[in-house]
DNA sequence: CGGTAACCTGGGAT
DNA sequence: AATCCCAGGTTAC
């Protein structure tokens, strides 16, 4: 009855190295480890030059934004700074505490200087900066007051616009898991990728390719502990492959759809119910009314959306009205209400909208104990 | 067609 | 110690 299981080993690499097939790797050349970190690590970690984005933190607070589970890729590699790769482009965010405008830094740690003007496009085109969150809340304030109170102490937390082959396969390792093994299971298959860095430690690298993904098996992503996971993943990615003109084309059609479509689309691939593909269509396909409905969701709704269901199982049929019900209450972009509704459920962040409550309720009433 | 049990895994509660 | 329950669900029956 014993199975050995190891703890997600490095994928193994004795198939042959990933020949750089696409136009867009701009090192392509002869040897596959192009950072020697080990010659001169000073390099990278020591000089970086830091540029503002121009940002306040009702726009953006990295907290809020990159720890709360719509991406598993990103690391926090000092307390407020956060550290990831988009396309090819290894980059560090980091938050100022003290001053208010200008408040958000950004560094590539692998770019050359001809690139740089296409990262920095790169970089506001994943952090989805078309679109002004303050706007946005300022909307969903006017007509929800529990909206308003919640956003003055969770301001910033925007929905980013990620690769749609990245977010697929982060949220089918997503599907009834938890943070942590999530976690571990997308580092697993980012190493399947180019390493493109090393900051405070950690290990950076791009996210493999379709064809890259196509070449690990379900046995090894059992292995590395992905459950029946792993049979989703093969299979999603056969599937993408057998499109015409090729999955990741196909993927980005999808930002073109309506929503019911792109769903309709999504779900076809094995591993993807209506849950993940609406993190999906919301994280990276342009969907924002897209509304993730999970037990978090579910219990938020019945609270203060449809308490007539309290008590009920969570169906999918119902979840598609809990999903109805957001955007009538929110609208067009009913997905980016959810994400800060969501995130307040979090128990981390429970914390501390608790003790913001209980400051400002002290500031008013010194004299008030708070007996639980 | 809608409801239910099974599914990998690990951590925490009972 | 053994078992249950849950974690941002999906699939097969």
């Amino acid at each position: 009855m014993k199975r050995h299981r190891p703890i997600l080993p490095p994928p193994s690499l004795t198939t042959a190295t990933p020949k750089p097939t696409t136009v867009s790797s701009y090192y392509s050349s002869k040897k596959p480890k192009r950072l020697d970190l080990s010659k001169n690590p000073k390099k990278i970690h020591q000089n970086p030059n830091w540029v503002s984005l121009n940002l306040n933190k009702s726009e953006l607070f990295l907290p809020l934004t990159f720890p709360t589970g719509q991406t598993f890729r990103w690391k926090q590699t000092t307390p407020f700074q956060f550290t990831g790769v988009v396309g090819s482009h290894l980059i560090s965010l980091k938050q100022l505490q003290d001053s208010d405008q200008s408040n958000i830094l950004y560094c590539f740690h692998n770019t050359l200087d001809s690139d740089q003007a296409a990262a920095k496009a790169a970089l506001l085109d994943f952090l989805n900066m078309g679109i002004c969150l303050s706007d946005v809340w300022d909307e969903f304030s006017k007509s929800d007051s529990r909206f308003a109170e919640l956003a003055v102490c969770l301001s910033g937390a925007r929905v980013l616009r990620q690769d749609p082959l990245e977010c697929l396969i982060q949220f089918i390792c997503s599907s009834n898991n938890n943070i942590k093994r999530i976690t571990q299971m997308v580092d697993f298959v980012s190493r399947l990728g180019n390493h493109v860095g090393v900051v405070e430690g950690i290990d950076f690298y791009e996210f493999p390719s379709l064809d890259r993904l196509s070449k690990v098996s379900e046995d090894e992503l059992r292995k590395a502990g992905f459950g029946y996971r792993a049979n989703y993943i093969t299979g999603t990615v056969k599937v993408l492959q057998s499109k015409p003109g090729g999955g990741v084309e196909w993927l980005a059609s999808l930002r073109k759809l309506d929503l019911r479509s792109a769903i309709e689309a999504l779900t076809t691939l094995p591993g993807v119910g209506p849950k993940v593909a609406a993190c999906i269509a919301l994280f990276s396909l342009d969907q924002h009314h897209a509304v993730p409905v999970d037990t978090h969701v579910w219990k938020i709704a019945t609270r203060y959306l449809i308490p007539e269901l309290a008590g009920a199982r969570l169906t999918p049929k119902l979840c598609s009205r809990v999903a109805d019900a957001f955007v009538e209450k929110y609208g067009k972009y009913a997905g980016w209400a959810q994400t800060l509704l969501f995130i307040a459920e979090l128990p981390s962040q429970k914390a501390l909208i608790q003790s913001f409550n209980n400051n400002t309720e002290e500031a008013k009433n010194e004299d008030i104990k708070m007996d639980i």
